[in-house]
DNA sequence: ACGCCCGGGACGCCCCGTTGGT
DNA sequence: ACCAACGGGGCGTCCCGGGCGT
């Protein structure tokens, strides 16, 4: 079976698989047979580590894709020497692999799709997008302390414009399945970004 | 029954009651009994109109969608005088009603939810976007010549952060439920359609 | 369309494109539509002939099936010189084509296929089925009074026997999909038909 | 419920129920509902064990009705003294209950409905009369090593013969709905049969 | 506690034979 | 003779529990 190695694992194998699958497929479209074939688990334990298929959605945005962003946004801008400098690595860390285009983000994915479906899962998903924005306008107002960012600037506004345009070029990217528009996209941020700096 | 008013009056209703239903709930989550109730038209009707529920998505999107975006957009566009005021005008048109921003953009949510699930649906969203960046390529190209719009910027660049910036922001609005992405997007758009103009 | 021949010739294009779809996929297999399309006529037209699917089946039955095996059968017995030759000479004229192998014979398809679902159509089919027989039993009769057929057999239950043979024969060859049940039947039934002949 | 009684039992409940309905009504007249409802046995259950109606219909073919064939024929004649007298009891044992005549032989039923509509159903139909054909060719072999049957006739002709016969006059009952054919099979399959032995 | 097999039903989409109005 | 509309099922899928074993 491949399981043997205590729950915790079997666990994270579903919201691995099922969040990979989801990415591929949607939610709605992905059958719970096809993550559990893909996984290498059984309905029993799926539905032991989990009450059903939402609880399981739940879980991949609280766990999985909310540490993705965590992990490409909220970490390196934590302890950035200069938050602009630390937002253009990131935006420029893009990847211009085909597949990654047809993935899109994760988050406005699920999102799209769900938000009028599910109110559990639309607000945990606004969740996670509040504390992406949130994690951008504190460390813009921190670069505003140190004089790194135009104090006139409204963080909030700043990061979520930063978001926007992020999501916004993905989908259209996505969409597309075009490297164009992730171009665009990045050098877009990027002149924007660079125009926060104070001069 | 409702309906004696020819063919055509019934695949209209068909198409524009499952316009909205989707709208609601999403292509995949909507089921096709729910549609043909609420437009007072039998299984018959539709599948006489439509080869299945594929091809009656790609009816939305080629005539209701298409037409939404084409009498909001294009059809401004096409004769204005002056591309950015236009562009401004549309932009502040947007409505703030709750429902409108839970809403989102129709286009939008059909292209992330259906993009990875079916490339016929995948391929007509694609092209209205192309249509819909286009046409606003084209306008501002035409407020070069006339001297309105700063002749070093990119046209086509442009017009992709337009597009990107609303679907961004309307993304954001539709997931938060909250009026504050509708102000910070529209507020965002007119500062960066301002910028574009020809000093 | 083809048509604008009179309506009965729409009929008899209707019934013989019937028939050979039929034949090729079975009765309730084949769809309307598939007919249609094929005989290039309108479903109008189909529904002005006939009250319905069913009452197609029985103009199948009634008039192209019968006069198929009235054609085979029953006509060259009629004025036979001697039934025996004759019988031989049809049974030889079998058809080795692969196609018309895996066709069968029309009249045992549609029984066995329909005849626990639709009475109606069960019972036309046992009509034919009974004047096919009757017409061999004639046939041997008069032979037996001139003197070519052996006096002491049942004319009818050596014409059923013939029928069974044949029908035998036939369904496990186009099961079968082989020559060889063909050729053992047309083998088989010769030999049947010899030993009936007066010493 | 019913059942309780283990996986094995509820399919086989199900193949044994939707063998008595298609019996009855023909494999695409009967739906699957029905015979779920008659066999007491829920849809999850039937797809837990099919993966759809094909599927139940080979395991029809190669269970139920294939046991069938084996136990009235096959087993009989595989430790037969005289495959002679062995097989002109088993002809003498058919039925003339009217519900018996009316069913016919079941896989000549399913062989005549389905082998133009279903490619692997018509296969496996195939393979079981071919080892029903089988199975009397080798006791008629051992007949002939024993001097039983007649030493210059060729088995398998025979086998083809009795079970050709057999359909013809099975298939010509059922359709007609009378005894008569099924008196004059059995009466003529003694005679062929008698005809058989070494002198 | 963890995992597995078997079973449960509710819909989902779609196809089909059929009927009015022209 | 025809186009448009009708509506009943057909099959299959999906998400989900319960009983067992470990």
């Amino acid at each position: 079976m491949g399981a043997k190695e205590g729950p915790e694992k079997t666990r994270a194998r579903l919201l691995d698989r099922a969040f990979k699958e989801i990415q591929l497929a949607g939610f709605q479209a992905t059958g719970l047979e096809q993550i559990l074939e893909r996984a290498g688990v059984t309905k029993g334990a799926l539905y032991h580590h989990f009450k059903n298929k939402e609880e399981l959605g739940y879980g991949i945005v609280d766990e999985v894709i909310a540490g993705v962003i965590r992990e490409r946004w909220m970490t390196p801008l934590k302890d950035a020497a200069n938050p602009i400098d630390t937002l253009i690595e990131i935006v420029e860390g893009t990847s211009f692999k085909h597949s990654d285009i047809a993935a899109g983000c994760p988050l406005n994915n699920l999102a799209q799709e769900m938000s009028p479906v599910d109110e559990g899962l639309r607000w945990r998903i606004a969740k996670v997008f509040h504390a992406w924005i949130d994690a951008i306008t504190e460390a813009l107002k921190r670069g505003q302390e140190q004089g790194q960012v135009r104090r006139e600037i409204d963080a909030g506004d700043a990061a979520s414009q930063i978001v926007a345009m992020y999501e916004g070029y993905t989908s259209l990217a996505r969409n597309q399945q075009t490297e164009l528009y992730v171009m665009r996209g990045t050098r877009a941020l990027r002149h924007y970004l660079e125009g926060l700096r104070a001069k």
